[in-house]
RNA sequence: GGGCCCGUAGCUUAGCCUGGUUGGAGCGUCCGGCUGAUAACCGGAAGGUCGCCAGUCCAAAUCUGGCCGGGCCCA
């Protein structure tokens, strides 16, 4: 049942509402149920680190997702949406040392890790608590309550499976390697979890002097000077140009070697302005030659170190082209450096520990931290003259990405994974994958991964996956552990313990070689680890494989571009380890979320900004449907807090769109079933039929979208729909049909149209803007118990009509232009114009103001149109008299000037008429003097107020002129818009009536007196009268300005449209008979009961049936169903559980009928006899196909959802029976009229009441032998309509004597009258005097008991005699061929 | 230095793949209109070197190359 929307879209209170129906009525799990045979469809979640709250990337990450979700589901498919987090790491460390108040690792140990993790984790959970929080009040639909999570021991254990599967193909091995080290966390780090931020350091420039030659030095730049201590050697390119600089300072003069492309550069950094090249070679013949460490005497071990290369220069080709081309490398340090020193023999010093700081091996500087030590370091070799310029600089520098903390480089011994043997193909797969857009993977990822290095995966922490390698603490031989199995026997483990640290360090193996004791590597494993195993962990891969080989690999993932190298690289090479391949078939990689500023959201930069200060103020919907609508995915996103305000205002218009519709719809109480919409389609106008073709566009456009990931094109589209099309466009043009009050087709068409509409846009909305798409439906139709059940719908291409959507566009442009003119011109659009014409139309403009006239000239507001050929003219010119001065003066002399002056001002129409007729006459000063057609000419001239502009579409003239007509109608206008507003002010329902007072000048009543009644009509008024008197009545209000006249309007309202609405309700009561019954005196249901059916009987208008109507009615049990207390479908009151939501309805156990045994509420069947109380609303629907589309719909379908055909009536199985479904049978005392080309069901219905023992009689056209023949049963009474005029027959113009034959047959017996042939009556007679007659026989049959069963072919009789036929009965039956369901009334 | 993305009105952007009416919107500004979906909404005007320079082509915002600026990633 359609509902009245709210009066405003509150988009708060919709959330919370369809919030709460979500969670009663269990929608979500009903939506995954009903796709649970649908084909498969997994998709990743990539899992969010557990921060504890979310930001805009992460709501326009999960809106995306769901929004794909939805769609997916909606296009049958069983998606497997279960969400991650991503729980391990050092944030949580770091935040859970902070909390603890400790500092470093020390304490952490001190404290005992078995504290510090279980901290860990219920910091974990916690944040996870609060984030499943917020993406549920987004109105993310994923499985909440079973999310996986990496913290979880079948997490870990598949983790450690991949990583054994790693080993056995030889990927794993440990080194001693230059890393990327956190000062910080005491860590080593991956080069996914480096991040580059500006950094200001030292550059220096530093001159190591030759042994062997005195005065000269290499020189070299650096902007680590702590990492100088462990300098070993320096590097040049061994093709590179070097040159000896002489270089004179004050007294003394040195000699530098540096390279020669930037020689003049570089002494420019020394302020060196003298300087002369003394020599020059290239870089290998510098190669071997000795130098002395500046810092000798600081770090002791640059004293005492020795090997062949050692301080020596050496060769590598790494050695870049810039600054001196001479470079120091520390093999401690640098990762280059340690390649290269390990090809030459260097030892690895580096004389840093964990915390950063030196160690003693670095001399003066130890125990200081390193980057402290810069400054004294720079010192030390100022002093002892090896500085040769010191500044600073601004570059990116690494840091680490949790933390912040610079990173070092430090050479330690790690667990690495090895990439090459399996780069290639990682290669191919990244290839193979499909990505969106495509440059995301064919650029992008292709790029990372063909830079990839060997993955260094242990960390030296605590809250994460244990690196699952057990030592031998004698030989040394090392294992992996796979799985937990592995471990059952180990000394330590307990089946079901937890895996982390501590508690796994405690687990001891013996060793398969030496049978000693293997013991656990204490590292951790990095956490990208954990999520590129995602796609099998959350399957509980491993340990167990159904649902793995049921739903992997991942169909599809997205997540933001800094996964290139984060979670789309850890699952590529995961993957590829574990089973060669990718574990993601299709990868969208999305945009940033970048402040108003158009830069990334920082706290330092004050542009943050949070989900939650936008969905207070705009909700939801608004910014899920910004995210995805306000440019394409992939291109980063400069949030704009007016982009969601604009999206916000959109969903108000669609809201108003459904308020609108949805108000008339209530008060004429439309059931979108019935007539269904075969019936309707015969009555649709062009604009009706415009806007199911823009329909169908649109949904064409959607889907073709959707495909390409163009979610923004795709929405777009639908928002341009909802704001021009819908709107703009069609409400304008059919709310003039909403405010008839008959009972007419044509209203109804609107309304299936905008049903119809309205219904498919939330269904299109529904993936975006989950919640409004919800409200609209629920107010709408509901007849599912969720819009996120339905079908995607896919477009009919053939019900597109392109010629007429270029009509409608052509009439827009032009209505556009008149506007346009008119705002020129000075006209409002109160004002109607009096002709507009187009000359030389094209063709297709032709055809367009042909078919579209009607709307062209109410949306332009004028009285005519005209159409002109190009040599035609425009009928609107004026006449122009011409006086002939010659044949003037030669008839009158010295008048002539005066009378020419005199014919000139008078009206020329008024001149030529006489003329037409002979001769005119005129006084001049005191003569009268004869003007006869010799005298004068008339010509013609266009207008002044008549504009003339050239459009494409042909020349448009616009006649502006007012007469006193329009000037009436443009008054009447002003004042009904005044008198609405009034209405408006008082908050009057708008069914109700007026009584309407105004006092306006004599001239300006005088002139709108004829517009009386239009002006009633429009503003509800029941009487309107003019007055100069003081003005009487409830509200009153002085308008000083009506288009320059003062006017005081006086309303009273009559407050009647409740008792309207109530009396309406009962079968036969029109509004009419509704308002007698009011102005009668009857103000009220409890009014009316209180009536005898006399006194009901005597108000003028009403008759004697009508009476016994309104009490039978009253007397009638009323509506008894209950709204169930779950989904609000109306139910009967005796129902335990509701059809249509499937939840329990019933509060309390009821005994089993069978068993007498007690069935708890919301139970089917008793529990212990078995015995099934009612069908379950919620067995599978089985789909059929439509018989006009093929698409496969559910069964029992009234209409396919995709191509709005009827389907035929075939009785769906397992459907609980409604009174709607149940034939219907006839009532005593009612009229029905059956609606079917042929009266098949008609005669049906008749023989079931004669079976039933009911008297019959038949008014026919058909020979009565056949009705006998086809009737059987016993002999009835048939009045056969015939000219054929023998005695049994009655000729179709005698309607006097039809009527005798059925009052007596009604003073016999009660039985049916049943009359098939009234189109022959109607082509025999007036239509009213047909009328007539149906409401006689209706009537008497009223009072007697009877039924009067009426068979109609729709297609013969004029529309709106059908409507009247309709009014006049209790209930219109759609035949066999019409439709489904028969409408009540 | 390398890879990728972006650059269109004051702001946010569509259009670019697949060249072709006069480059569309929204916000903001100014001016108007409308009035029972209106605490709304609608229209008009002003506002554009489509980053710049070349090239291809009958034709370039669109394709190609180069440059400039911004961003991301890598060195």
């Amino acid at each position: 049942m359609i509902k009245q929307a709210e009066k405003t879209y509150a988009p708060l209170e919709v959330e919370r509402q369809v919030q709460e129906f979500w969670n009663r009525a269990k929608v979500y799990a009903k939506t995954v149920a009903a796709r649970s045979k649908g084909e498969d469809f997994y998709f990743g979640d990539g899992p969010p680190y557990t921060t504890g709250s979310i930001h805009l990337g992460q709501v326009l990450n999960k809106s995306l997702k769901d929004a794909v979700i939805r769609f997916r589901r909606m296009r049958g498919f069983r998606v497997r949406d279960q969400p991650g987090y991503d729980m391990h790491g050092l944030p949580i460390e770091v935040q859970v040392e902070k909390t603890l108040g400790i500092t470093n690792k020390k304490e952490i140990e001190d404290l005992g890790i078995e504290k510090f993790v279980s901290t860990c984790r219920t910091f974990a959970v916690d944040l996870l608590d609060k984030m499943t929080g917020q993406f549920r009040a987004l109105g993310i639909w994923m499985d909440w309550d079973r999310p996986y999570m990496t913290i979880r021991n079948e997490f870990i254990e598949a983790a450690w499976w991949t990583l054994g599967r790693a080993h056995e193909r030889g990927l794993l091995y440990e080194a001693l390697r230059s890393t990327q080290w956190c000062s910080r966390d005491e860590t080593a780090l991956a080069d996914a979890e480096v991040e580059y931020s500006d950094e200001t350091d030292p550059s220096i420039y530093v001159k190591f002097p030759l042994r062997d030659r005195p005065a000269e030095s290499l020189l070299i730049w650096t902007t680590t000077p702590w990492t100088l201590p462990a300098n070993l050697a320096i590097a040049v390119h061994p093709q590179f140009v070097y040159s000896k600089v002489k270089v004179v300072r004050g007294e003394s003069a040195e000699f530098l070697w540096t390279m020669e492309a930037t020689l003049a550069t570089v002494m420019a950094r020394g302020g060196v302005t003298a300087y002369e090249v003394a020599e020059t070679t290239t870089g290998d013949k510098l190669v071997g030659l000795a130098y002395a460490h500046p810092l000798a005497d600081k770090v002791p071990y640059q004293a005492t170190v020795t090997g062949e290369w050692v301080h020596r220069v050496v060769s590598s080709s790494t050695v870049e082209a810039e600054h001196t081309g001479l470079v120091h490398s520390a093999p401690g340090h640098g990762p280059e450096d340690f390649e290269l020193g390990q090809t030459l023999g260097l030892p690895v010093f580096s004389p840093v520990d964990g915390r950063g700081h030196f160690t003693n091996e670095a001399g003066v500087y130890a125990d200081k931290p390193v980057k402290e030590a810069d400054a004294g370091i720079i010192e030390d070799l100022r002093a002892a003259n090896a500085l040769f310029a010191a500044e600073t600089l601004v570059h990116a520098y690494g840091h680490c990405w949790r933390c912040k903390t610079p990173i070092l480089y430090r050479a330690t011994v790690q667990w690495f994974l090895r990439v090459a043997p399996i780069k290639a193909k990682m290669v191919d797969e990244v290839r193979r994958v499909a990505w969106y857009p495509e440059w995301a993977g064919a650029a992008r990822q292709m790029d990372w991964t063909q830079n990839l290095r060997d993955w260094c995966l242990s960390r030296q922490r605590y809250w994460g996956i244990p690196l699952p390698i057990w030592r031998c603490t004698k030989c040394g031989h090392w294992i992996v552990v796979g799985s937990s199995d592995a471990l059952r026997k180990a000394q330590g483990y307990a089946d079901g313990m937890d895996l982390h640290r501590p508690g796994i360090d405690r687990v001891v193996l013996p060793c398969p070689r030496c049978r000693e004791e293997m013991r656990r590597v204490p590292d951790i494993l990095d956490v990208w680890w954990d999520s590129g195993v995602a796609s099998w962990a959350s399957l509980g891969y491993p340990a167990r494989d159904d649902e793995f080989r049921r739903w992997w690999p991942e169909d599809w993932i997205v997540e933001g571009p800094d996964q290139t190298r984060g979670w789309f690289n850890s699952q590529l090479a995961a993957g590829v380890v574990a089973f060669d391949r990718a574990p993601y078939d299709s990868v969208l990689m999305h945009g940033w979320v970048n402040g108003p500023d158009g830069r990334q959201m920082h706290k330092s930069l004050g542009n943050v900004i949070e989900p939650e200060t936008v969905v207070r103020k705009f909700g939801v919907d608004a910014l899920r449907f910004y995210m995805l609508s306000v440019n394409a995915l992939w291109d980063d996103k400069t949030f704009q807090e007016d982009g969601v305000r604009n999206a916000n205002r959109t969903l108000n218009i669609l809201w108003n769109v459904l308020r609108f519709a949805t108000t008339y719809m209530v008060l004429d109480r439309f059931d979108p079933t019935a007539p269904d919409f075969a019936s309707i389609s015969g009555h649709l106008r062009p604009e009706d039929r415009w806007l199911l073709s823009r329909l169908e566009g649109l949904k064409m456009t959607v889907n073709a979208e959707f495909a390409t990931y163009s979610l923004h094109r795709a929405f777009r589209s639908v928002e341009s729909f909802i704001l021009d099309d819908l709107s703009r466009w069609y409400v304008k043009l059919v709310r003039g049909r909403t405010w008839t009050e008959a009972e007419d087709r044509d209203k109804l068409a609107a309304y299936h149209v905008l049903f119809e509409t309205l219904r498919t846009v939330a269904v299109l909305l529904a993936p975006v803007t989950p919640f409004i798409a919800e409200a609209v439906y629920q107010r709408l139709d509901g007849k599912k118990l969720s819009v996120h059940l339905l079908d995607w719908p896919s477009a009919q291409e053939e019900r597109l009509q392109p010629d007429l959507e270029r009509s409608m566009s052509i009439v827009q442009e032009l209505v556009e232009i008149v506007s346009k003119e008119r705002q020129k011109g000075g006209r409002k659009l109160r004002w109607p114009l009096k002709l507009i014409a187009v000359q030389a139309p094209t063709p297709e403009a032709a055809m367009a103001l042909e078919t579209l006239r009607g709307i062209f000239l109410e949306q332009a507001n004028a009285k005519a149109l005209a159409v002109l050929k190009a040599n035609e003219e425009f009928p609107g010119m004026a006449l122009v008299v011409k006086p002939d001065g010659a044949a003037i003066g030669k008839a009158y002399r010295v008048l002539q000037p005066k009378i020419v002056k005199l014919l000139e001002g008078r009206p020329p129409e008024e001149i030529k008429k006489a003329l037409d007729k002979g001769r005119l006459e005129v006084g001049v000063e005191g003569q009268v003097v004869a003007i006869d057609p010799s005298m004068v000419r008339f010509e013609k001239a266009m207008p002044s107020e008549v504009v003339r502009v050239p459009t494409p579409h042909g020349e448009l003239y616009l006649d502006l002129r007012v007469t006193p007509d329009l000037r009436a109608e443009a008054y009447a206008r002003e004042l009904i818009r005044r008198i609405q507003q009034m209405r408006k002010e008082i908050d009057l329902a708008v069914d109700d009536f007026l009584i309407t007072v105004v006092k306006a000048n004599k001239e300006l009543a005088a002139l709108i007196g004829g517009q009386k009644e239009f002006m009633g009509r429009e503003t509800r008024s029941r009487r309107i009268t003019f007055t100069d008197g003081p003005v009487e009545a409830e509200y009153v209000v002085e308008w000083n300005d009506v288009d320059g006249h003062s006017v005081t309007i006086g309303v009273t309202p009559v407050h009647m449209s409740e008792a309207l609405r109530e009396f309406t309700r009962i079968p036969g009561i029109t509004v009419a008979k509704a308002m007698a019954l009011f102005d009668a005196g009857y103000k009220s249901l409890a009014a009316l009961r209180a009536a005898t059916k006399q006194e009901l009987a005597q108000i003028e208008g009403l008759q004697v049936a009508d009476a016994v109507r309104i009490l039978d009615a009253l007397a009638a049990k009323t509506d008894t169903s209950i709204p169930c207390p779950t989904c609000g479908a109306a139910i009967a009151p005796s129902t335990r559980r509701c059809p249509r939501c499937g939840e329990p309805v019933a509060t309390k156990a009821m005994p089993c009928p069978r068993c007498r045994a007690e069935i708890p509420p919301g139970a089917d069947k008793c529990p212990v006899c078995g015995f099934v109380l009612s069908t379950p609303a919620t067995a599978a629907p089985s789909r059929v196909a439509c018989i006009a589309c093929g698409e496969l719909i559910p069964a029992g379908s009234a209409e396919c959802p995709s191509c709005g055909a009827p389907q035929t009536r075939a009785p769906a199985p397992n459907r609980a029976a409604s009174e709607d479904d149940a034939p219907p049978l006839l009532k005593d005392s009612s009229s029905y009229l059956v609606e079917e080309p042929v009266p098949d069901e008609a005669y049906r219905l008749f023989e079931i009441a004669q079976k039933a023992g009911k008297g019959a009689m038949v008014i026919t056209r058909t020979f009565p032998q056949k009705v006998r023949e086809r009737l059987g049963g016993p002999p009835f009474p048939i009045v056969w309509l015939s000219n054929v005029g023998k005695e049994d027959t009655v000729r179709p113009k005698d309607l006097e004597k039809l009527s005798l034959a059925v009052e007596q047959f009604l003073a016999r017996e009660k039985g049916v009258i049943f009359l098939d042939a009234i189109e022959y009556l109607v082509t025999n007679n007036n239509f009213l005097t047909v009328l007539r007659l149906v409401q006689s026989i209706r009537d008497q049959v009223a009072i007697n008991n009877g039924v009067f069963l009426l068979s109609v072919n729709p297609s013969a009789l004029d529309p709106h005699q059908l409507t009247l036929l309709e009014k006049e009965v209790d209930r219109v039956i759609p035949g066999s061929s019409g439709g489904s369901a028969a409408s009540g009334r």
